[in-house]
DNA sequence: TAATATAGGACTAGCATGGTCTTATATGCT
DNA sequence: AGCATATAAGACCATGCTAGTCCTATATTA
């Protein structure tokens, strides 16, 4: 089926809360937002959204602060991240078939195939979408 | 992640297959379609391809014939079944995120979701990516 | 009556998802 | 120094879905 994960949207809500925290420009209020307040702000089990956002640290999404009064901030424009991107580092490779992320084709019907093509174009379509949208457009009002 | 299954993919082969017969006009070659035909062109197990075609067959899609010699035949102008209508028979509604496809919300993210509006729009641009797309664009030449 | 087709239910191995728990480590505060 | 709190990371597990098999019943043709 065509769905996001729980980890896809965590980490989404976790970047949309990020970048709105920036964008208010509250002077004096730490940047910094922990795995904790993202967790009890949104009710996401925190073992599982620290993960998520530990992930997002790996990438280079975010930065991450050790410590008492540590937390993340956004390492990059969230005009520059895609949802795709968001979703293929808890989802990997988005494919609408199997054999469209596979180097060496393990698919049985391979060879006689013949929707493998115009799947692949909508396959492209979606991803386009996917790839259009950045996570600063998930923030209201943008 | 974003991908079709099994199900869903055998039943494009088939209705790809189907409409293809179709259109070859072969005066005298019979229009039916069996089962055993489609696993044997196309490597797909023949148990769960029959189910898969009875499932089309019980949404009205396409029509059976019992017995020897019977078979199956499209019931409805392939230009009018959509990649998505399929896709729901045999993988329930699409939803991008589960809020989406419920009547009451079981999400406990739901109150607080700021992510929600933003996705749904996504989700109906897919949707109407793979609303569409009817089965008879599958077919080469179309 | 035998062969072959659809109809449909029961069952299962394997895998992905979503989650918890534990430990290690870094940092700020008193 | 010592404690509280933060990230980092791995092990572990319950549940549900996927993809498949197998078996039986029924319809139709030759
Ligand atoms: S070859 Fe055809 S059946 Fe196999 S994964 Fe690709 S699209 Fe699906
Ligand atoms: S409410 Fe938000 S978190 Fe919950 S399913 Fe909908 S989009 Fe996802």
């Amino acid at each position: 089926m065509i769905h996001f994960n729980r980890k896809t949207e965590y980490a989404l809500i976790a970047m949309e809360h990020m970048i709105r925290k920036e964008d208010s420009h509250d002077i004096g209020a730490s940047q910094l937002t922990s795995a904790r307040e993202v967790a009890e702000a949104y009710q996401v089990p925190y073992s599982l959204l620290a993960k998520v956002l530990q992930q997002l640290a790996g990438r280079g999404l975010i930065k991450s602060v050790h410590g008492t009064k540590g937390g993340y901030i956004l390492a990059k424009d969230p005009e520059e991240i895609s949802v795709i991107h968001i979703m293929e580092i808890f989802e990997g490779p988005m494919a609408l078939a199997e054999c469209f992320k596979e180097e060496k084709i393990t698919c049985p019907q391979w060879d006689g195939c013949r929707i493998k093509h115009p799947l692949s174009q909508l396959n492209h379509k979606i991803y386009h979408l996917l790839a259009d949208t950045s996570v600063a457009h998930l923030v209201a009002g943008h």
